[in-house]
DNA sequence: CATGAATGAGGTTTCATTCAT
DNA sequence: TATGAATGAAACCTCATTCAT
């Protein structure tokens, strides 16, 4: 699903003590990119962040880009796995729950993770052209349990959609500006209004429009 | 409107001559710093592209940071002016059409400028937190644009809205994404496609819901 | 003593280590200035002087500046020590004893590091306002210990003086003397001649004249 | 006497315009290499400061050493020039009249271009090997003119001298110290009395020790 | 004669990566 | 395993000098 995972050079033969140094290196990683840019974060800035020298952080990683994919990687991972549980939930719910359900989660997240997601813009411009794949299958994987959300609703004309998948993109996207536009959004609402008004609005453009009359007792 | 234009130190005080040579410095680093990036990129190959020396570059700007400015710059005054065409031409026009006409307006820009779009996701981050100003500003304006139009729609009931600066936030962001998720949509999708299907979901929205029966005759 | 020494920017924490680098750095550097000239000297010269690497010199110092003022320290500290080692010997001797003991110090330096001090002059145009107070401490301070001599001396009744200071002053100069003027004077005088003229000179400024009539057998 | 004037690249034929323009660069170039020192002087620091272009500066002068060739040759004539003609003046006199006029001329010359003084220092070390040459005519010019002095006062017996070269080397090295040592010595004396002090311990250290009786006629 | 736009060699500084300990 | 001193390629920037106008 995730694509093939690219092979990092490690001198270490601990896989276990190497995972729990890459699992560091992520948490610690993320967190100075964040703050500066990756360009602007040297590998001794990292390896500080992480408590270890440049030279231990040379033994889990072979070079920068490799600490950049790994922060990739685990995002994408973390994305599947939480999107993956969901799905679960998701399965014994009424379509229109389950949307509930899926844009509180996601959106939570996107809240959750704000400075991460305004890193994530970056991420795909930074990665190498063939490592981006690993970010948009996690991405397609979230968006095809959106869709298949709204598939069902529409069986079951809870929904009434023109098109799904550029729907389904929309709902998504538009949880992720929460992060992307907090200098303008958060100084006018607060996180749960802007989940309120946009859960609303998303309800309301799906909604079936009343061919009949007896449409949405709000 | 845009703020402080933050003076940047030249040798030269052709002032007509400055501004033609960073016209074209800004039109040329562009496009390096879309295909490269802005780390990527040297002064040397920005020189290059404006087919002129380093040294020469030097002359109308004092750092790489300047020419980073200049594009930031460029593009909200840009922003700014093209937005205000559009208020113009909007003003004698119905809520509906002026609506139309901005997303058309605005999905064509994001359209004929994809690459651009892209980069410019990174532009606020890359800028030191001072400079990105502008880039809001510019943002803000077109924000407000289209505000006063579903604003006039409001009053005069073509459209009904629970919150209209969420509602401008939306749409102006979906047409962002043609350029963000092109990776993904411009597969599936033509351009025009995706205008004409955002186009009417953003209507749809917005639309009056029938409180009597009479609704969609789409 | 000699004011606030200035805080250099080093990559490395082993104190030790980087007292003993900059030691070579000083050593090397010193050099390398004489033979070139400060300006004319690239950081890899003085690299190479020190038989490390460009990257390795940028860990004990932050930019060509501080090796300048690492210089200037050494200078000013060494000169410091040397005549507060002087003061100490000179105690107990008579005044004119203590005297011929400072000249013959203080020449013999200057002849020992003739080009060393061909640059100090230029030192100080170098440094920045501010940094040349250490060099300026350092000629107080030397100043200083003569004058206390010359003191006891007019106390003593050894030396009949009219300014203190100036006379000092003088004296000192005319030591630096040997090594500014050198393209000149070494044509004609060794140094040992030199320094016994000027000695003989000195005395002769400072021997009290004969109110009587016993004055001088020369 | 000069030695040889260098050739000096010019475009211009007007002879007359190119030694008044040199003239006017000359002038304009010390004040800038006494304020910023040379290597910071820039070729367009000078240009501005002649009130010409760059480009023109380049007619009358064909690199940057040029110029300060062109200092150095114009210092050591003006030295050369007054000199000579302070020794026209003193031919009439009695040596000590002689000498008191030498002093008074030389140190209120040096108090007058303290700052040109001080860029002296360094001219030497900035020049080509060569060309120190016309520095050091010049300072042998005085030399000579003093020695004269001198040589004529110990004839007439009006002088005790033990060595005439490194007395004349006292005097006139005790003149430039008001120079050099301007930031201890101007806090502590005017130039009177400066002048003053320096020119009693001159006489003091020459007049014949008084093996008779009589000794001090001040 | 006069200008200042244009060039590019060369210096300073940074930092990913290696390697001896 | 763990360290951080050491390297050097490569980027940024300056400025003496040239030359078209």
């Amino acid at each position: 699903m995730t694509g093939t995972t690219r092979e990092i050079r490690t001198f270490s033969e601990d896989e276990e003590l190497v995972s729990q140094r890459r699992r560091q290196i992520v948490d610690c990683a993320i967190q100075v990119f964040v703050r500066n840019g990756y360009q602007k974060t040297r590998m001794s800035d990292i390896a500080r962040a992480c408590g270890i020298s440049k030279g231990l952080l040379y033994h889990y990683v072979s070079c920068k880009e490799d600490v950049l994919y790994l922060v990739a990687h685990d995002q994408a991972e973390g994305t599947i796995k939480g999107f993956g549980a969901l799905q679960e939930q998701c399965k014994e719910m009424s379509p229109t729950d389950a949307l509930l359900e899926y844009i509180r989660f996601y959106y939570k997240v996107v809240h959750d993770t704000q400075d991460y997601q305004v890193f994530l813009n970056q991420l795909a411009a930074l990665l190498p052209r063939a490592d981006r794949r690993i970010l948009f299958d996690a991405d397609r994987f979230a968006l095809e349990i959106l869709q298949e959300i709204l598939e069902r609703g529409v069986k079951s004309r809870e929904f009434e959609i023109e098109d799904l998948t550029i729907t389904a993109h929309n709902i998504l996207l538009l949880g992720r500006t929460w992060a992307d536009r907090r200098w303008f959004l958060a100084r006018r609402y607060t996180f749960g209004q802007y989940l309120d008004i946009q859960t609303r609005a998303i309800l309301r453009a799906i909604r079936p429009q009343a061919p009949a009359g007896t449409a949405g007792a709000d």
